[in-house]
DNA sequence: GTCCCTTTGAAGCCC
DNA sequence: GGGCTTCAAAGGGAC
């Protein structure tokens, strides 16, 4: 049997979709075993094949792996494989059937990676979850991802299993329309903006190429990361996928203290606390200097031509930043997820992700005193709560709003911290 | 309503 | 065999 994905849109599937118990009743629950590496793994359904029925490869009984791992309704009442075909934009009728390509290992990471993160989370858009994933992706070592490309192969595994004489079929658009756009845009410089002739045309996004930081190599974005999250690369069963947290957080927040509210502050932190999310190096013994050089994995980052979306939604800022304060200007505060090229309201999400209260639009933003604890945040990261890095204090910071500008001021970080920091 | 965006990797097609 | 293209997920955004 073939299974023409090429057509897909008009292709009936010879095999129904059930939405019941798996004609060979494989159970909803089963053992999925696993190499030491996948014991702090547990997938979701979807994470690896929602297949309304397990193929024989993934029964309980006949596994690919020593240690067992429960994976709640894996190939429970839905169709991974089939519930693509009337989720992919609308595109595909679910009257006429589809059969989905097996996801791939990056896949099941970025799906794993946004289901952790939380239903509070407020940054929807895929295309910036996308470019985390593929960031923290690829900081993983070879055999981090291993472990993600064994799942990948189990998932094909039963994929093959349910769709036996399926064949991936692309459906390849007409030669012009594919090479006018995607030969020149794909693969030459990355992120830059195509504009039609027309000045009214539309205006395309140029895919970004799948580029590394120039003269940053492997070990050195490693190295940052190192810095940031040492439990996860301390762990003795090494790097597991999910030691990461579902994002980089931002942290800045040594840096607002020093520049809007004690400039000669001394943190009594740890040097290795004393970094941002993205390695942001903070002095922690000496009064914070504005003009700290800065290095580590922003930097790095700095020099990818990631792509911003700003939308609708994009969080504002208002105006020039003062030279009084300029000796650290809002983008210092803002560098985390900037030097990743993501939107202002990124650091929306960090702060919502921080005081879910706060979720939302700008509307459910309060004027002052809203705060956030760092251990809360990342007690969203699982690998990070034990993570000496974030576990030593608890600091609060507000940015008022301007209700008449209806914008956030971008001059006055207010910082408090607990009892739990020294000052 | 439909397609784009954004990522990595697998796989097919074409030369 | 190399180069190019499509498509897996996901949901907001654009048109």
């Amino acid at each position: 049997m073939d299974y023409d994905v090429s057509n897909s849109r008009h292709m009936i599937n010879s095999y129904p979709v059930h939405l019941g118990p798996g004609p060979l009743n494989y159970p909803q629950h089963f053992v999925f075993s696993q190499s030491p590496i996948f014991s702090d793994i547990s997938l979701p359904l979807d994470d690896l094949c929602r297949s309304q029925s397990a193929p024989p490869c993934l029964e309980q009984g006949n596994n690919l792996f020593n240690s067992p791992l429960s994976i709640p309704q894996l190939f429970s009442n839905c169709d991974v494989f089939s519930l693509a075909a009337s989720t992919h934009g609308g595109v595909r009728s679910s009257s006429k059937e589809h059969i989905p390509r097996p996801p791939n290992a990056f896949m099941l990471y970025r799906s794993h990676m946004l289901k952790s993160r939380g239903n509070a989370d407020p940054e929807k858009r895929q295309q910036n979850l996308s470019r985390i994933a593929g960031q923290l992706w690829r900081a993983m070592s070879k055999e981090d991802r291993a472990v993600w490309h064994k799942k990948a192969a189990e998932v094909q595994a039963a994929h093959c299993a349910k769709y036996p004489g399926y064949k991936f079929k692309p459906n390849r658009k007409s030669a012009k329309s594919a090479k006018t756009f995607q030969s020149d845009a794909y693969y030459s410089k990355p992120t830059e903006q195509v504009c039609a002739e027309s000045s009214i045309g539309p205006v395309r996004r140029v895919r970004s190429s799948r580029v590394r930081p120039q003269g940053v190599t492997r070990d050195a974005l490693l190295g940052a990361l190192k810095k940031q999250f040492p439990s996860a690369f301390s762990s003795p069963t090494g790097l597991s996928p999910l030691h990461f947290p579902p994002f980089l957080p931002t942290f800045s927040l040594p840096e607002a203290m020093c520049v809007n509210e004690q400039p000669n502050a001394t943190l009594s932190l740890p040097q290795s606390q004393c970094t941002n999310a993205l390695g942001l190096e903070l002095s922690s013994s000496q009064p914070l200097q504005p003009t700290t050089p800065r290095s580590g994995l922003a930097e790095m980052l700095s020099g990818l031509d990631l792509d911003a979306t700003p939308t609708a939604a994009t969080f504002q800022r208002n105006g020039d930043i003062s030279e009084s304060d300029a000796s650290m200007s809002q983008d210092d505060i803002f560098l985390g997820m900037e030097q990743l090229r993501l939107p202002h309201n990124s650091m929306d999400y960090d702060v919502n992700g921080l005081s879910p209260l706060l979720h939302g639009s700008m509307d459910g933003y309060q004027s002052s005193g809203q705060s956030f604890s760092c251990s809360d945040a990342f007690s969203r990261a699982p690998s990070c709560t034990s993570d000496p890095m974030f576990s030593d204090f608890m600091c609060d910071f507000s940015m008022p709003l301007d209700h008449e500008r209806d914008e956030w001021s971008n001059t006055s970080w207010m910082l408090n911290m607990d009892k739990n920091s020294n000052i």
